[in-house]
DNA sequence: ATATATTAAGTGTATATACACATAATTTCA
DNA sequence: TGAAATTATGTGTATATACACTTAATATAT
């Protein structure tokens, strides 16, 4: 039956399966890193402070646009920040509405993780080499 | 307080973020395309089935580097495939090993589903324009 | 002013992911 | 040959992800 192998290798070049397997692959590198730093905590939990230590006073809504990330996911790993104290979170004059922004521990623990994460990115910028440029933006054209 | 801003800066620009994100972007995409088959399938599902379309008698382990799944994750995929009946599985002769092969219904899931695929593809494919080449080697730099 | 529509967020369910640990089969070696 | 080491896989637990549906608050329209 090689026919079959023949008849489905096209599908063996999906652009979904190449992105999801780096992902997969840079996420547990990255995450091996962060852990060298002592703090329980993982990379997509690094990004969500990050976006919050930038933008604040942003709903959920929002935050999920910027982040690409599914609302209800969002509000998902959230409840998890906050659980471990890295985040506080308030109702807005809306009642509907909610705010979260980084705590003094959420702080405290992007201090101490800077280290890790930039021997990470240094490591898999070294992987890229002269195309990180592109690469990155080829990554942005795929998120739009 | 934008001292703050100022001093996570730097950490806007991680890669495994960027990845992270296109990753749920694209897969968002090829699984709109999927459910337009009338398939409860996902992209995911799809990327195991083709792998093992290619490669029959390998063991979960070997899967599981070829895919770079961990082996665990893998496992638990493999249950939902078998469950709907796209895959046969079955013991080696030494016992501790399992083979999981293609089942006819795998394969029908495989062929009902390949013009979705192939639109997601084209679309994906056409948002990086001339760049796809040198973007599929540098996916694939990050999976080593 | 109140019924209706809209909006923001949460919940139920299912799958994806991976680490730490457990189990079972086989191999190795004394 | 039988104990110990190795190997292949599974399970417990926790987080990530997203779709369908629900709930609660606000806005709108008559």
């Amino acid at each position: 039956m090689d026919s079959q192998k023949k008849k489905y290798s096209e599908l063996t070049d999906c652009l979904c399966t190449s992105i999801r397997k780096s992902a997969r692959n840079i996420s547990q590198k990255y995450n091996e890193h962060l852990k060298q730093s002592g703090e329980k905590i993982n990379a997509n939990q690094v990004s969500i402070l990050v976006t919050l230590s930038q933008i604040e006073n942003k709903t959920i809504s929002e935050l999920s646009n910027q982040l690409k990330m599914e609302r209800t996911t969002l509000t998902r790993n959230l409840k998890i920040l906050d659980k471990s104290g890295w985040i506080k979170t308030n109702y807005g004059l809306d009642g509907r509405m909610k705010f979260s922004k980084l705590s003094k521990n959420g702080k405290q623990v992007l201090d101490k993780i800077l280290p890790h994460w930039k021997k990470a990115q240094n490591q898999t910028k070294k992987l890229l080499g002269e195309d990180l440029q592109l690469f990155q933006q080829n990554l942005k054209k795929l998120t739009l």
